[in-house]
DNA sequence: TCGAATCTTCATCAAATCTTTATATCGGCG
DNA sequence: CGCCGATATAAAGATTTGATGAAGATTCGA
């Protein structure tokens, strides 16, 4: 499997392998003489058959990826290596910088996506991170989480409500990651403050308050009728990842 | 500072107990008065000998310890612990903060460390992040407490009747979790007020009975024949739970 | 170094919660 | 039956809490 090339035990000294897939010559030059330049092999590839070809038998490293291709899609392409367990990681280059191409991008299953035009060094700079990634192989961590009207992408540290970006500060997103990671469960303003800012924080834990509001707001902007951090009065917050759990205590009946 | 009411911290379950070391009787006193107000019970000794003889009949949850000591070094102390195989978690407090003092309180066992000048606030947070990170790994505590008609989700703090969320304030929750924990013990009115407010509680014990009958009301509107808490005339109250009788099937109804 | 973004603190208000007080109820007992 | 101690209840007042806007402090990058 490619992945595993990819991965853990890869040998520090051999070159990693890139794909490139653009049906724009000058595109593909262009990017392989800056990843050449940065040490890596460079395979090329100009439609959608070819690449999936290629990524098959020369087993890449990683691969940079047009969305749109001749031929073969290149969401078609990502899909395919997917559906045959191939984890190689994939940088998507979405022509237009739609949020919806962007979502599709990552819905798909790519690990990173960049917008054109874009600078061969911030392409170069994503392909290493993404490869310092994997080599590091964090504590096992979803890569996204999802939730009805609610997708956290933890790769680009990117949150989308109802299919649009939110722009988030790193505390915001941090506080939201954490709280997502376990949905209900009920954290303090101390735990919070611990694992957002660090046990030596210093500050009052009201300030806690002023970060939820503010992710309350920007989250609520792109779905006003949705609240994804409920107060638990006199203990602190929770995330509700269920979106249809009721919070009344009405006499309806529960199935 | 954290404006955290004392009391609300207090474990429903057994109170950890900690062993504080510091030749500076002025440390032990102030590191004591911070981990008390957290709940925990502070056991103290002032050199080395003392504590490793602690350590050893008292059996702390947790010890913190100076690294200097007179009589015995901290660092022996720490180690004889660990040729014994006593694998109580340790702070180490370390006076100057060079790597190699750093190093060497973890190379010899210990958990964690934190260097003076410290700030009675970090260290709490750091033996709360060193019990939880040991509690993470055994089988957790009751999650779930379930009776017939009743259940209750502490990491949540939802408590159920008869399959419908009821909303209780945070001193109607404590006092239900509390003696929930016990079905059947008697808790007088001193005992509720010591754990659910905590020790330096200046109210009156009457103050029990009002919280008392709203808990009743708010769990008999969802269950009118069950009384789940109980008067003992002359000495307090008590919760009665049956165990859950057999469910077969999540996907019925109640009438 | 400056400026923008971010973080922290503070003041205020409304709502939720807690405590006290006063009165009602209950059970046992002479 | 009426008294007594103890508990239940309702309601009023006091306190605490959380939401929010805004000002000041800090951080970070150009």
């Amino acid at each position: 499997m490619i992945s595993s090339k990819a991965g853990y035990n890869y040998p520090v000294n051999k070159p990693r392998s890139i794909l490139v897939v653009d049906d724009d010559k000058k595109i593909v030059t262009l990017v392989s003489l800056y990843l050449k330049n940065d040490g890596y092999q460079v395979i090329c590839a100009y439609d959608g058959r070819q690449a999936l070809d290629l990524a098959l038998t020369a087993e890449p490293d990683l691969i940079v990826l047009d969305l749109m291709l001749p031929g073969l899609e290149g969401t078609e392409v990502c899909r395919a290596l997917r559906a045959r367990l191939i984890k190689v990681p994939i940088i998507m280059l979405t022509a237009r910088s739609t949020e919806d191409d962007k979502l599709r991008g990552l819905d798909i299953g790519a690990d990173d996506y960049i917008t054109k035009p874009f600078s061969p060094r911030e392409l170069v700079a994503r392909v290493r991170a993404v490869l310092r990634r994997l080599d590091h192989l964090e504590p096992p961590q979803a890569e996204v989480l999802t939730f009805a009207h609610l997708k956290i992408y933890s790769s680009r540290r990117e949150v989308w409500v109802n299919n649009r970006l939110v722009n988030l500060t790193p505390t915001e997103y941090r506080l939201l990651e954490l709280m997502a990671h376990e949905p209900g469960k009920v954290f303090s303003r101390v735990d919070l403050i611990e694992r957002v800012f660090g046990l030596d924080y210093q500050g009052l834990d009201r300030t806690v308050d002023v970060h939820v509001m503010n992710l309350r707001r920007k989250m609520e902007q792109n779905h006003p009728t949705r609240r994804f951090i409920v107060t638990v009065p006199g203990h602190g917050y929770r995330f509700e990842g269920e979106p249809e759990h009721e919070v009344s205590n009405e006499n309806h009946h529960i199935s």
